[in-house]
DNA sequence: CCTACCGATCGGTAGG
DNA sequence: CCTACCGATCGGTAGG
């Protein structure tokens, strides 16, 4: 029960700290801003965490952890065209960040807060998760589907239109994370012109 | 002369704040950190700025400045497509941040710094920027030279896939700006895949 | 542009 | 989880 108790202590820290860290930035944010929210003295959040910090680096990582597990849970399927696979990829991140947007908003914005090694720690992850959007997009020009253009910077774009979705996402929205991940997905694969089944794409 | 010098001095801090303020954030950068770098003491500062902030918004309202006069800049042509004059819009946006890739990176992270009432004409400005971009793709989905997409929705989507460009751009690059914003902008306009002008465009 | 300094606040520890 | 407290550092001022 004490160990139970002490779990969900330093949840309740974590989640209080991702909202802070998410409108005030990790610097700005005190440990007695939080330690007030929560309804204590500054000292006893110490009782629980280790540094301000740690805190940090489990909401960093958590998200991490939460992209990938999302990516890996894709069915494989060889006879998905690639514009597919990368749509369904799209939504998987997409439902990542509407599921938690304030630790988001963290994972975005104060990543380079991390120390070493926690912070090359983080590059290598987001190195590695980048990586698998390339190798779609290089799969995808090797067979045509896709049109000639650096796969580095192809991906660097596709993720940054995503990666902003944390900053207006509603719950009670109109559109649900698949539906934005549809929309997005649908406009970086065929972009904002019509004509993919209509004829009038040919004008200058 | 003395004039003079005094705006130049003025100038370094500025310039010396943004490198600073990019690679640290504002609120972990220290006036020391700042006055060591131009080799003076911290109180030294304070002959040339009123404080930390002031530098904050300078910074930021010249970016936006440096934005809405590129953007003005280009010439009316009611005979373009909308699709050019988006083209334009974000070939202009991206030699902006591309020219400014520290003081950029400031702009884009540092902003919620700011206290009132700059917060909100900073706000205001940025609203009022999009609603540029949100007017080009309103009258093209009009004229149907554009699918249908909820407008705030694209803007939000095309602005942040071009507002990460800081990040990477090297002026030592193989793109010059103008490059990188016909890429993006095709990109975004005709989408990832083949088949504009080619007929590999109806495969599921 | 410097020395000398201010009050406030920081992350964190000791000891209960 | 609290009281009591630490040394370090913060943005900024006075006065030259």
């Amino acid at each position: 029960m004490t160990t139970k108790e002490k779990v969900s202590r330093k949840k309740q820290i974590e989640l209080q700290a991702t909202e802070l860290f998410r409108t005030k930035g990790y610097s700005a944010s005190s440990m007695r801003d939080l330690a007030q929210e929560l309804g204590i003295e500054a000292a006893s959040l110490y009782s629980h965490i280790r540094s301000k910090e740690e805190i940090l680096q489990k909401i960093i990582f958590g998200m991490a952890e939460r992209f990938f597990e999302k990516l890996n849970a894709i069915p494989k399927n060889e006879n998905l065209s690639f514009a597919k696979q990368l749509e369904q990829s799209i939504i998987a991140h997409i439902e990542v960040i509407t599921k938690n947007t304030a630790a988001s908003a963290v994972f975005f914005n104060e990543w380079r807060h991390l120390s070493e090694p926690n912070l090359s720690k983080f590059l290598d992850l987001r190195e590695e998760y980048e990586g698998r959007f390339r190798d779609i997009i290089t799969k995808g020009m090797e067979t045509n589907e896709f049109r000639d253009i650096d796969e580095r910077f192809a991906v660097f774009a596709i993720l940054s239109s995503l990666n902003w979705t944390h900053t207006w996402y509603k719950v009670e929205g109109k559109m649900s994370p698949e539906q934005i991940g549809r929309q997005l997905s649908g406009l970086l694969i065929n972009g904002l012109k019509k004509g993919i089944i209509g004829v009038d794409n040919l004008e200058k």
